[in-house]
DNA sequence: CGCTCAACTAGACATTGACTATTTTATAGA
DNA sequence: TCTATAAAATAGTCAATGTCTAGTTGAGCG
């Protein structure tokens, strides 16, 4: 193993690592995947042996998005034993994703999404049920009904994914953001606002 | 005046047509200026008469569509006497916005936005200043508190924009998309939502 | 009638995504 | 241990694109 063998050994993780970077630092406009290879120190076709396209590359970004954003909220939800609180702690880390991963997250709900594969689809399922999971745990806590779970859990998503647009376009600040998701959660609980 | 004069005459608004349809058929990354300038007929340089950038092009677009959601809502608002209806109507106009113009609305929100002309922040302005009129109105009507008018402005435009977002990329129906926004202004309303 | 300047054309260039043929190397099986 | 095989990477090519520059056209004005 000389210090440039030819076999990479790890060329996607990394392909997919210097991409979130290149995605958080200059968008996805701006993000190619020569410049990718070049920065790593492969040739240029090299990506070619783990993503067919540049749309295969978005699409996996967009997986892992999903995914890590599912376990961000799940561990949120898991920091907190009180009901309002757990809500709580989910949304902000809806939010904290979004912050820190406004690109990503535009890639991950991007209206063009023709044919995603399906390991997207289901990376999305996960993230989805995962916010379910967090409203279903109302009902056991006696501050939901079931009958108004599947709903409250659209519109929460809704809502959180709506703040998060807002506060990675830097339409409100991070924490406005904070704000927002604590006024969701009041409305939702059945709580005045102020 | 012949079949073909040197000055279009009119290219500027020519090109953000033809380019608003492609946005709406083949997507943003898809958008070729070369392409436009092909479909239109006029040589490969001449938008950079009008846009001096690809980016300058897709930030009038923006500008459009914020104008355009805003007078979409601002008319779907005034089209209802009661103020619940009128709130709800606003609300299905921004997501029938959505649903014709996803790839739009994607661009309106984009994370990716350094340095916005002013023209485009004045758009926006616009959109917001419309709904915050609309959410004022609920104030005259008797149903919301001017106190909470302003925060609660903020998360209605969240949550319309998230339940955009949601129709957009198809993880919703637009029929689903209008029944969100129906619980979220029944939840506004501090109604029970089923 | 001629000036001027914005609008357009035409040509050039670097960069990119994609495709193909070829080379290297890890590994599994005899 | 040797060898076949296929995955992983290289290098070269091509069309297309955005951007830049120099030159051309013509509409409107004094």
């Amino acid at each position: 193993m000389s210090q440039r063998p030819f076999h990479h050994g790890n060329l996607r993780t990394v392909l997919l690592d210097q991409a979130e970077l290149a995605l958080r630092t200059k968008g996805v406009e701006e993000l190619s995947l020569r410049e990718l290879a070049r920065e790593i120190g492969v040739s240029h076709g090299a990506p070619r042996s783990h993503f067919i396209d540049r749309k295969a590359l978005l699409d996996a970004l967009a997986e892992r998005g999903f995914l890590a954003l599912a376990s961000a909220m799940r561990a949120g939800a898991d920091s907190r034993i009180e009901y309002a609180e757990s809500l709580r702690a989910a949304g902000q880390a809806y939010v904290d994703f979004a912050v820190a991963n406004a690109a990503l997250l535009d890639l991950m709900f991007a209206a063009t999404m023709d044919r995603p594969p399906a390991s997207l689809l289901a990376a999305a399922e996960t993230l989805f049920s995962t916010i379910s999971d967090v409203m279903q745990a109302g009902v056991e806590a006696g501050v939901f009904r079931e009958a108004e779970i599947e709903r409250l859990t659209l519109l929460m998503s809704a809502t959180m994914q709506g703040v998060s647009t807002f506060v990675g376009a830097g339409r409100v600040l991070p924490a406005g953001g904070d704000q927002l998701i604590d006024d969701a959660i009041a409305l939702f609980l059945g709580r005045p606002i102020e």
